[in-house]
Order: structure tokens, then C-alpha cells, then sequence
RNA sequence: GGCGACAUAGCCAAGUGGCUAAGGCACGAGUCUGCAAAACUCUGAUCCCCGGUUCGAAUCCGGGUGUCGCCUCCA
């Protein structure tokens, strides 16, 4: 069955063929490891997610390669300001190594968490700076990039068109108001592929330039064609990335390697809270830790995210979360009603449903429709182990374990509740309906629910 | 100022020219039950406004209104 993609290149759903079919390869950008991941990046590691599933569902093999930003990444995306790894070092009083590590570590966590496939390759920029070097060089060599006093540059006017992902007019932007720190650049959107690190800075490199570090866009180039080569079938990340980080990533493959890396280019939309953006000052900024702690499973929010379609904005309530959550236990619940089905299902039926499922997810990752079919299985009159085997291999691309819960949750109930549940057992036999009421809140409020079957 | 997105039932959200406008949650009705909880079944919208194209538009075009985002940190 055919895949289409909404390419970013071209503005419109393409169909998918890819450049080897025995292997799909992926470049996704990967997080700047400074600062707690929020929930606004998961939804992006969770479309990315989506992507590699739905592309193994059609039977493809993948290598996926995600970049760890661990230097580089200013905290303008203009070349100004201080490297954000930096910074945080210097507030929480740590390296930039650790810090590094910690914000790795609490990254992966969050994808275990919501039960994301980590991709085949994961790099880190640091450790790859000898291939920036020539990366760099190459550039230089080529023609397109030139040294000042505090960088070496790319000249963007020696591209045959610069901004081709974003329709942004350069001559119309107010590119004058732009303070410029680097007098030396030949035009405004010069952008740093290498920077000459001052005396005291925290992490330098030698190189054919002196003591420098890299820009922030050239990690991904030089990685990406490492390890996936000069070009590749898709390159995902968040929307924000298209004006400035995959612009220039671009630019500079053209530069080096006189092509646009990826073939299609897929991004993600923001996750909006309470119907506007997330950020600090309005104190909306959320985690995954603080979904969990407020006792939902984290695989809630995961669902969540199915509610749109991933090129739309999102709106993130908590009323919405609440709502997803009972959603999820109602399908785990009709999983198991088709478990433990007797009736007869025809082969047609299900390959009709099948079909319909296939048809949505590889209608560029329609997962608000697909799970419409979900849906419409889970509530069939007829309940038959064959579709819950159907539901389960939905779940491959879905990635929400709707078959684990249930047995989990019997594990885990611990012997106070099990005693209140006695009491309440004994209470109900003697016709106590109010303390047997009172012993199920009782339980509810320790965060167990009761049902009498 | 420039660029772009969106506006569908109480809420979230599919559908982008034509069968009865998916689905989830909430509400309401019912089955079950202890007049409980859970589960299960049923129930709701002509698609922001105005004009146009068309045999036919939520879906295309023009205008208007509104919301949001980017261009400056952010997936």
C-alpha cells in the first residue's frame, strides 16, 4: 500500500518511494540537552515515533539516527548569545558534561516512559567534531564559507536560492533591526558554521581556525551524512526548526555536497496549552513527571497526541487528559472483552478493518482518523480473539500497550487495600451499603479503583 | 511591518467537491446492580459571516471577522 508524506519541500502530500527499499533512512533532530524535556518536545518524539512504526507496519527496515545537541546550540538561534549548554552549566554550578549526561538521561527516560523506540543511531555533536572539522573545510574549499575575526561564515549568496523550505522574503524582513554582532559578515543571514571560542570559554576544539566550537546547524550535517550519507529519504523535527536550524542544514549540504540532504522533509506542529503557546513567563511550561504525578500513566498522554493530527496545533488541558485517560482504560477494557470473545469473526471483516487502519496511518500518519477504526473494532458487537490480535497488531504502530496494563495493575495493589477490600467484601455481604460506599472512596482515594463484577 | 496556520456539536478533533459530516470525552436515556461504582447500548452539529464558481461546497475563489503561531528563546 502507498505512503504519502506532507513534504515541507513542496508544500503538498507526495507519495513516498523511497532511495533504497530494502532501508528507510531517517535524520531526526534530537534534543538540546540543557533543560528538562517538556511535553511540547515529547509530542515531536512522538510523531517521530509514529513515523518509524508506521513505516515498519508497511513492512519497511529503518535506521533512524536522532543528534543529542550537547554544544553548540546558542541561546539565540541567530549566532549571538551564549551556548546554552553553558549556561546551564554555570546556573546549575556543573559541567557541561554533566549537565549533558543528566538532561540525556532524563530525555530517554521520557521516551521509555511513553513507550518510544529508540532510534537505530544516536550521536552526540561532541563526538563528532573531527567530522565538523571537514565538514567545515569542505565548505571553505568549495567556496562557500569564509573566515572574519570571530567565525568562519556561510555565504548565503552563493547559493542559487537561499530560503527554499520557509517562504520567508529576506529584503522584507526588518533584517536591519537585527542587531549584528559580527560587522564582518557579507549579508545578515551569513549564519556560523564554526565560532572562535574566547580565552575563558568552557568547550573548544583545535582546528585549522584556532580554539573554536561549532555552530549549531553543522552537527547535523556532518552527522547526518556520517552516518546516513550525502542523501537520505526523510529528515523529521519540530516546525520552529524549518526558518532557521533545517534551512541552513540545507544550505550547507548544498554547499558541501551540491544537494538538498533529504528527500522528504517532515514537521511536526506545537502543542498549545489552554490555547496558546507554552512558555515560562506564563508558568504553563509542562513535563512528563508532572503528568505522572498527578497519577496519570504516562501512555495518557501519548493518546492524547492521537487526538490531532500532527501537523495541527494541539491544545493541551488537562480536561482533555482526563478524558483521554478514561479513553485508554475503555480500550484496554474492550481489548479484553475481545480476548475473551466467543463469537465468529469473517476473514473479510477483519481485512476490511485492517485495510481501513493501514489506509489512515499511511495517509501521511493520520492517527486521529486511524483511531477512529480502533474505535470502531474495540466496539464491534461481536467480540472474537481475532480482533483483539487485530487490536494488537494496531498496536504496533499505536506503541500503547494495551495488552500489559491489566495484569500489571493486579501486581502492584498493595496489602492495605487488599485488607479494605475484605472489610468492604464483608460489609456489603451484611447489606452495609454506606460503609462498603465509604471503604470504596477510601480506596479510590489511595488511587485504587473498585469494580464489583 | 512581513510570512503562515486555524475557525466543524458543551470540550478535543477527523473529513478538503456529491452516499446518513469519523472518533474520543462530557451531558442525557437505558441494561446490569444495592436506588452505588465499573462495564455495556442508544442519543446530538449543515460545518464563523457575506458574496461567487458549480447540477452539487464544510470542502474551490473573493471579501470580512476572530483566534493563534513564526520572523527574537522554544519541538
Amino acid at each position: 500500500m502507498d505512503i504519502y508524506f506532507y513534504n515541507t519541500l513542496t508544500r503538498k502530500k507526495e507519495k513516498f518511494k523511497p532511495i533504497d527499499t530494502k532501508e528507510i533512512k531517517i535524520y531526526s533532530c534530537g534534543p538540546t540537552v540543557y533543560k528538562d524535556a517538556t511535553i511540547g518536545n515529547m509530542r515531536t518524539n512522538i510523531f517521530q515515533d509514529v513515523l518509524r512504526r508506521v513505516l515498519k507496519y508497511n513492512g519497511y527496515k529503518i535506521k533512524h539516527v536522532m543528534n543529542i545537541t550537547d554544544v553548540g546550540h546558542l541561546v539565540s538561534d541567530g549566532d549571538e548569545g551564549e551556548d546554552k549548554m553553558i549556561k546551564s552549566a554555570r546556573e546549575e554550578h556543573k559541567t557541561p558534561l554533566e549537565i549533558a549526561n543528566h538532561y540525556t538521561d532524563l530525555f530517554f527516560k521520557d521516551l521509555e516512559e511513553l513507550n518510544i523506540e529508540t532510534p537505530e543511531v544516536v550521536c552526540r555533536a561532541t563526538k563528532h567534531i573531527q567530522e565538523m572539522i571537514e565538514y567545515v573545510q569542505k565548505l571553505v574549499d568549495n567556496g562557500y564559507a569564509y573566515e572574519t575575526s570571530t567565525a568562519i561564515y556561510f555565504d548565503i549568496s552563493k547559493l542559487d536560492k537561499y530560503p527554499i523550505l520557509s517562504n520567508l522574503n529576506l529584503e522584507e524582513q526588518k533584517a536591519g533591526a537585527r542587531v549584528e554582532v559580527d560587522v564582518e559578515k557579507k549579508n545578515p543571514y551569513d549564519f556560523a558554521l564554526w565560532i572562535k571560542a574566547p580565552e575563558n570559554h568552557l568547550m573548544k576544539w583545535d582546528s585549522p581556525w584556532g580554539k573554536c566550537y561549532p555552530g549549531w546547524h553543522i552537527e547535523c550535517s556532518a552527522m547526518g551524512k556520517k552516518y546516513l550519507g550525502e542523501q537520505f529519504d526523510i529528515h523529521t523535527g519540530g516546525i520552529d526548526l524549518i526558518p532557521t536550524h533545517h534551512e541552513n542544514e540545507i544550505a550547507q549540504s548544498k554547499g558541501a555536497c551540491g544537494k538538498v540532504p533529504a528527500n522528504y522533509w517532515l514537521h511536526g506542529e506545537y502543542l498549545l496549552i489552554d490555547g496558546g503557546k507554552m512558555s515560562k513567563s506564563l508558568g504553563n511550561v509542562y513535563l512528563l513527571k508532572d503528568i505522572i504525578n498527578k497519577g496519570y500513566d504516562p501512555l495518557v498522554y501519548k493518546l492524547f497526541t492521537y487526538s490531532g493530527h500532527y501537523r495541527n496545533k494541539l491544545n493541551f488541558t488537562w480536561e482533555g487528559i482526563e478524558a483521554t485517560s478514561k479513553s485508554l482504560e475503555r480500550l484496554k477494557q474492550g481489548y479484553q472483552n475481545h480476548k475473551n470473545g466467543k463469537d465468529d469473526i469473517s476473514e473479510e471483516k477483519i481485512q476490511e478493518f485492517e485495510n481501513k487502519f493501514h489506509e489512515a496511518i499511511n495517509d501521511d500518519l493520520n492517527m486521529p482518523l486511524a483511531m477512529g477504526i480502533v474505535w470502531e473494532v474495540v466496539r464491534y458487537e461481536k467480540k472474537s480473539p481475532k480482533l483483539a490480535q487485530l487490536l494488537l497488531k494496531f498496536d504496533t504502530v499505536l506503541g500503547l500497550k494495551i495488552d500489559e496494563q491489566i495484569q500489571k495493575e493486579e501486581q502492584e495493589i498493595p496489602q492495605e487495600v487488599l485488607d479494605l477490600m475484605e472489610e468492604r467484601k464483608i460489609a456489603r455481604q451484611n447489606k452495609d451499603w454506606a460503609k462498603a460506599d465509604a471503604i470504596r472512596e477510601k480506596i479510590r482515594n489511595m488511587g485504587y479503583e473498585v469494580r464489583d463484577t
